[in-house]
DNA sequence: GTGAAAGCGCTAACAA
DNA sequence: TTGTTAGCGCTTTCAC
């Protein structure tokens, strides 16, 4: 454990002229750098990371709060974020939050306290009044369109691709479109069902949303109470492809089923889908949490019908 | 920006008497507590975590080192991790390495600069002599069987569920077993071929072993190359499921395809596959990164036939 | 070119 | 119960 004090003692010269040879800020002669180097390579010596971030008064931490990683949508989102993040000094953190407020409010209490310097919100269960309470302490980041403009945010614009979704099953003579959503309410549902209606120019009937739909075997489950439509639109690939599989086993007449996120799982079933672009989302959201700026960054959604 | 010190001046009572009012740690007078906390949460203090750490000696941070995280061995494993970890108090970092061992250097080497106070590697490209010689600034964890007994891992032992793949094939009447791998050497390969050659009694031959098999869509590719087996084992279920999804668009009869690690694909086709468990893995590697012990656990991977 | 000294913000041993 | 003091390890003015 050599301290800068140490490599001070050892070599005759000050604290300070050791921190510039070690750090390479500021003049030495190259003697005195010849010497404190060597003396610091034979020690072992290393600058202590913590101490640094105290003086410089920064933690190059970037917190990323995500309920879990198996979704796609917060596995890509992040996936955007490291990939922009590489290289540039920043220790991305994940903050497993599990959908939980109160973790929520825990991780942002952290980063008042400077344990982080920015945060990015891939979900968000507290209020946006108090992300905007906390927007003091740093950069705050939502994935999703907030309500107020003052908060920065990077996220799906999804009304495009939605449309082309249902203009596309209307095209193909389905009349009864059936719904996977995850929640009763939320953005996304709210979305798709205003899509859909726009399109179609009716209102949604309730009997036409099933929620409940998160994991993939949730398509399985659910399919039973699908039998009536004559297509589906499901929130995921992955659960579009089992309710084909529940179709498929019970040698049912499939409905046509249009998935999400151009998964495997889709692809090897052949079913049309929706490319989110949510590497965009986490990329775009890693440039705002270090620009410091406030603004929000849309990515358009994409239908892709055949690949 | 409030500091103890401010505190301390606004309230008259000194920086110790404020940090245990502010921490609990150790006694303070009901009044003094009072007018402390009062004057605190007037001022919207907040202890500065970076000088805790400073002055606790340690940054509570653990970085995990991975290649990427799309591929199923590091998400599940960087699950597991994450899982164990919450509500640790641990930071966990996740480290980028792209299979680059300059990269791994750069992270080791903060990693002696107290970065990190241990350190996951799921992927190792430096050599294990590299490692041992970073470990003495801390705990750093493999996630495959390492040469060395030093070096504290937690892995999988694949023989075991790769015996039974064998022997099951074998039952099938199964002759010739096609394989499909990432890489010509790896510990993997290795233990595949030999478990292979063990149930079989016969040496395997160059032909049978396809490499470069990695992202799903190298399934696709290299299945022309598989039409003379009457099996194929496959490194993942992503990569068996597109092997099936050319022989069933080449209309081709298809041979037995056995996947690994359980994913949706897999399941989708109703391929047997095996479970390696990399949740566990995982798991374990937290532990041992926060426990300091010197051992390695492994984890025993699992023939699914059926699901 | 170099060094003394004052911080960064907090903790903890010891005294009072 | 409270305060004094001395760090934690490094950075950065500002003189010399």
């Amino acid at each position: 454990m050599t301290s800068l004090s140490d490599l001070s003692q050892l070599t005759g010269y000050s604290k300070a002229t050791v921190s510039r040879a070690i750090s390479g800020n500021g003049y030495v002669s190259k003697e005195a750098r010849a010497l404190i180097l060597k003396v610091a390579q034979d020690l072992d010596y290393a600058t202590n990371a913590i101490a640094q971030d105290l003086a410089s008064g920064r933690s190059r931490n970037i917190g990323v709060v995500l309920p879990y990683v198996k979704a796609p949508f917060f596995r890509q989102v992040l996936e955007g974020i490291l990939e922009k993040n590489f290289e540039t000094g920043y220790k991305i953190v994940i903050l497993p939050s599990n959908y939980n407020p109160k973790l929520e409010i825990h991780y942002l209490e952290q980063f008042r306290k400077k344990a982080f310097e920015a945060l990015i919100f891939t979900s968000l269960q507290v209020s946006e009044a108090t992300i905007l309470d906390y927007q003091k302490y740093g950069p705050i980041i939502l994935c999703h369109k907030p309500h107020s403009e003052l908060i920065p945010a990077s996220y799906v614009e999804r009304k495009p691709g939605y449309h082309k979704v249902f203009q596309w099953l209307k095209e193909q003579q389905c009349s009864k479109v059936g719904f996977l959503l995850s929640r009763d309410v939320s953005p996304t549902t709210s979305v798709t069902l205003q899509a859909y209606e726009e399109v179609y120019g009716m209102k949604i009937k309730a009997r036409q949303v099933k929620t409940g739909s998160v994991v993939p075997d949730d398509g399985y489950q659910l399919a039973p109470q699908l039998t009536e439509f004559d297509s589906i639109f499901a929130n995921s690939d992955d659960i579009a492809a089992n309710v084909w599989r529940w179709f498929d086993e019970q040698k049912l007449p499939k409905p046509l089923i249009v998935g999400q996120d151009c998964l495997l799982s889709g692809h090897l079933l052949n079913l049309p889908t929706v490319d989110n672009h949510y590497l965009d989302v986490g990329r775009s959201a890693f440039e705002l949490a270090i620009s410091k700026e406030i603004k929000q960054l849309a990515t358009r959604s994409e239908f892709i019908r055949k690949r």
